[in-house]
DNA sequence: CGTATTTGACCCGCGC
DNA sequence: GCGCGGGTCAAATACG
């Protein structure tokens, strides 16, 4: 396969009119193992994830109903390959950022030290098991972190024009 | 009627 | 070994 690692738009042409501000770095795929991709880095201002304590409702009502039912079906596919995963944070008022790509919401389940919970995306693509996680911050309510993990190997769907007004409103930060 | 979304359950890795 | 947290699947439901 072809190790295309590189975004669905090309941050030149139809990015012309936010300019700076954009860097995004794409991880290629290492085969060693690296120590981890740390999160995504805070802009200076102090995420950092902190354990904001409070509320802590939470949790899914895990069922304990009698009737236990062993679904066999094991996904036997075991990849000892790391994937490239890069995680963006950025500032939307939606959750869902249309990167042109279809996406297909496979789950969704709340996360410690975070209020809202997050969304597990795939790639509706025949083919393309690239995954998207997007979840947003309980600290700020405008700070979305979505992280993807795999890389593309198809064109996009829909027309890029319409990222171009979706950066308008956002600003990418961190990178990996 | 077909596709996407929702939601509960199950599974697995890790920490204690 | 058990509990917790996170990730995925699959049936049901909503929507076009």
């Amino acid at each position: 396969m072809d190790d295309d690692v590189s975004f669905p738009y090309n941050s030149s042409s139809a990015i012309t009119g936010v300019s700076s501000q954009l860097s995004l770095n794409y991880c290629h795929d290492h085969d060693e193992f690296e120590e981890e991709e740390e999160m995504v880095a805070t802009p200076g201002g102090g995420l950092a994830a902190a354990s904001a304590s409070g509320s802590s409702s939470s949790s899914v009502a895990m069922g304990s109903n009698n009737n236990n039912k062993i679904i066999k079906k094991v996904g036997g596919e075991k990849k000892k390959m790391r994937k490239p995963k890069c995680a963006f944070q950025t500032r939307s008022q939606v959750d869902i950022l249309d990167d042109g790509y279809r996406w297909r919401k496979y789950g969704q389940k709340a996360v410690k030290n975070n209020k809202f919970p997050r969304s597990y995306y795939r790639c509706t693509h025949h083919g393309c098991n690239v995954k998207k996680q997007v979840q947003r911050l309980s600290k700020d309510e405008g700070v979305v972190v979505t992280t993807y993990e795999g890389t593309h190997s198809h064109p996009i769907e829909k027309s890029t024009d319409n990222f171009e007004h979706i950066l308008t409103q956002m600003q990418i930060y961190s990178s990996c």
